[in-house]
DNA sequence: AAAAACAATAGACCATAGTCCATGGTTAGG
DNA sequence: CCTAACCATGGACTATGGTCTATTGTTTTT
């Protein structure tokens, strides 16, 4: 499928998607036409882009899931994959214990405020 | 206590420290003192940045740091405080759903590639 | 009292993550 | 066949969240 297709089922914008492609993490084969240079997708980017979007709102960095990408999609061998994708886990299992522990403050600031 | 103290204690820069009250999310009394112009901080804003660095890394905005900072600080009215409280925990809320969602693809990702 | 240590401001600079043109080529519908 | 809709590239621009530097003023320490 072409840009526009992706970016309408993905909800990600043309722009973004030309901006992930050049920081690799999704790959479009363009310039397999013999008339134009236009991007063509595969139909998992649809799910990939998804998971981008979600992944980016929980706080992974482009530069986080361009190592996801590669160590997943890229075809390299399984065990650094692995390794990339525990570590990145890892990271967001910190991150929800930071976000406990951001909800817990906030919730004594407002309990100690109750008697006001 | 000076800006260097806090900055230690707190583990925060003094540029960022700063930074932060140019962005309203912390306050000092500076100018108190008719001999200079330092900043002067209360022992509470050890913890209160303390809080701010473990929401930074959840994922809370400075700007979401400066409301929070009015609406528990600034003495307002405990209405509108509770208001930006809540609404911010309900954020963290979805941040900690998305992060639950990643994990749950990365493991997938992981299972699938397993048998290669 | 001289020097080291600390503080202030202002403004330049950086990375990240896009977003928005301008210009020009391609494709598809009427 | 022409025009609207789509796509490409390159580069400028934006916002966020700091970080660094230069210059100058204030404490502290020796």
């Amino acid at each position: 499928m072409r840009i526009g297709e992706l970016s309408e089922r993905a909800g990600v914008s043309r722009d973004t998607i030309r901006f992930y492609e050049r920081n690799g993490l999704i790959y479009s084969g363009a310039g397999q036409s013999p008339t134009n240079n236009y991007r063509d997708y595969a139909e998992e980017n649809v799910r990939w882009l998804g998971f981008v979007l979600g992944a980016r709102e929980a706080g992974m960095s482009v530069a986080d899931l361009k190592d996801i990408f590669e160590a997943t999609g890229g075809g390299c061998d399984i065990a650094t994959a692995r390794k990339v994708v525990e570590a990145k886990i890892d990271e967001l299992h910190q991150r929800g214990d930071q976000i406990q522990k951001a909800i817990q403050y906030l919730r004594s600031a407002l309990a100690s405020g109750e008697s006001e």
